[in-house]
DNA sequence: ACACACAATGTAAACCTTTACATTTGAATT
DNA sequence: AATTCAAATGTAAAGGTTTACATTGTGTGT
């Protein structure tokens, strides 16, 4: 037999079909009596709603959408995990779209918010497409979306993530209070604010101190920091210290300079950022500013929910130590200086 | 004003809504003329189909529930990136449910196959809860399922994954032709069909060899390697090689041991299983078996589709050699042995 | 000139809920 | 006994598509 309707409950239960949706829906507001009939004939049928019908008639999906850049990319996956906790928390389904850098693909599951699959998004990639800019400058209809980690440059979109140029000054104060003076930023790629927030951080952390900065370009990945190794080794004036915007170069670069002879932290000490997993059992186990990434993506899942006229408010419950600035608009989560191997104080002799 | 419907459509384009539809679904059998009428009536007005309509209509969602013990976990997310790729292609979306080893949380997920929000489910959690199970067994309407990576132990539900008594073999074998002898196997939970696997592909090749056994049991988790380290420290017959069922155990292995002074790869031999990204900057650099879980992932997703009666015969394409065991249920990919600095020939001195 | 086939289009039902509004019921108040 | 009110339930519309079936129009073969 097909899949059981309301349509057979209520009959089954001798009741009509609307006073089966209350049953459901909103129990207060039927007698017990019928409660009782109406979870009984449920029972008996293995009655469940169906959700298009509901989505359909309610006009909202509950689910949002959630556009990363990269699944595949721990430091994505663990937010990812932190979302998916929250929505499920608030009953809500989560679409995930891996943009993997195209623009097109941005597009197309961002059409999801027009289309009714979503009721709205949360977006890891830092970039906010044509259509929906302007659908949010024209200040009209505004679909509910949060931007998480990296935030955009559009105004008027909420944000979660940390303080970067708080942390890349922490970073870089760390490494100064070793002693280090020839410190190397081994940075983001140039365009992502990011990045610019983090360079920033360490600039003024280096200026403060009276010492020239020198930043390098990579792009959060192994490799480029594996190439960074090289290019640090040429360098005319050799650093003593280099504060990496991610953990993956960190490793890639002690890697690279370890094929090379180069002892970290004996001869370079090397500062991480994000805190993966792998950076514990790393050798030397890396010293790095831990990003609270579940956290992150918890509380940004929270914020949308919020945003989508959901009751719940526990955002600040549960991140108790939250900056949030611009009237709520963006929160950010505090980091940690996370003391490893990978750095120590600089040696005399070298 | 409110998103335009197909009626709004239609109207402007003084044709009826059948049209309209057709054009979208269906453009061959309406005329030319129409077509760009329509057409240019769908661009004025922005509009774009209402999914949960569709849904209700069709009676499918075009979604497919992905089942993952831990999105956070680096295998699974890699597996997820390649059932992204694949879902995309396909026209699909994919709706993540995070089980986080919970049984309820399954059910509650697997509920979606019922009530329509999605048409089918991958399985990475290789478990099978009690509900559907019956379902499966009655043999009746069965609804789309293949299981990733770890089988299920319920019968006629299409797997994809690696040869796992294969792969172990492998990895023994390699062990074994660098002289080594006494090889331990730090193998997975013993609960689940994986591990079993993989424990006998060890067992096989040291029966082959004449040596005897050796299995101490993890969880594929660092720390579960870290606190293998001082059990094998303690054992009366120490080994010279250890063959980890996963790159975590591996690096948290080498890493409790390299703070204990025990070099890898000069007094131990370590070899890792899986290939994640950060074993190649690992120090030493982590020799281990790869699995393709990129495509695993994808090859298991076009599977899926196949199953839902997509038009999609890729999987073959997609994997070139895969070998196909019962009729087609089990798709097995290849896994490559992958050579770098944690182990090494067994040294005559130690 | 007529029947016929075929292509293009239109009409209306069906998909399954939720919910505004109407109705019934029964108790409490006068 | 009549009136009022609230609580519980029912009726029916609405939500936006797709698609089976019916209709219209056009050209072909006789």
């Amino acid at each position: 037999m097909a899949r059981p309707t309301i349509d057979d409950v209520a009959r089954i239960a001798g009741v009509s079909i609307a006073t089966v949706s209350r049953t459901l829906s909103n129990p207060d507001v039927v007698s017990e009596r019928s409660r009782k009939i109406v979870m009984d004939a449920i029972n008996q049928t293995g009655y469940t709603q169906n959700v298009a019908a509901q989505n359909l008639r309610q006009q909202r999906s509950n689910a949002v959408l959630v556009l990363v850049p990269d699944i595949g990319n721990t430091y994505f996956s663990a937010i990812l995990a932190g979302i998916e906790r929250a929505a499920s928390k608030a009953r809500m389904t989560i679409l995930i779209g891996d943009t993997a850098g195209s623009e097109d693909r941005e597009e197309e599951f961002l059409r999801y918010l027009v289309n009714g699959r979503a009721d709205g998004a949360l977006l890891l990639n830092g970039h906010l497409p044509g259509s929906l800019r302007a659908d949010l400058e024209s200040g009209g209809s505004t679909v509910p979306l949060v931007s998480v980690s990296e935030a955009l440059d559009a105004p008027g979109v909420p944000h979660v993530g940390i303080n970067n140029v708080l942390a890349a000054r922490q970073a870089t104060e760390h490494l100064l209070s070793l002693g280090h003076k020839k410190i190397v930023h081994l940075a983001g790629p140039g365009s992502n604010i990011l990045t610019r927030d983090r360079n920033s951080g360490y600039q003024a952390a280096m200026g403060d101190a009276g010492l020239t900065a020198t930043i390098l370009e990579g792009d959060f990945s192994i490799e480029s920091g594996e190439r960074a190794a090289s290019v640090l080794l040429s360098m005319p004036m050799q650093p003593t210290a280099v504060f990496c915007a991610s953990d993956e170069m960190a490793m890639g670069l002690i890697s690279a300079l370890y094929s090379q002879g180069i002892k970290v932290p004996d001869d370079l000490s090397v500062l991480g950022f994000d805190d993966i997993i792998f950076g514990s059992a790393y050798i030397p186990a890396l010293s790095t500013i831990r990003q609270p990434r579940h956290m992150i993506g918890e509380v940004a899942m929270e914020k949308l929910v919020g945003l989508m006229g959901g009751g719940i408010k526990a955002a600040s419950e549960a991140a108790p130590d939250a900056t949030t600035l611009r009237g709520g608009y963006v929160t950010l989560l505090p980091t940690e200086l996370v003391l490893r191997k990978s750095t120590q104080r600089l040696q005399p002799g070298v």
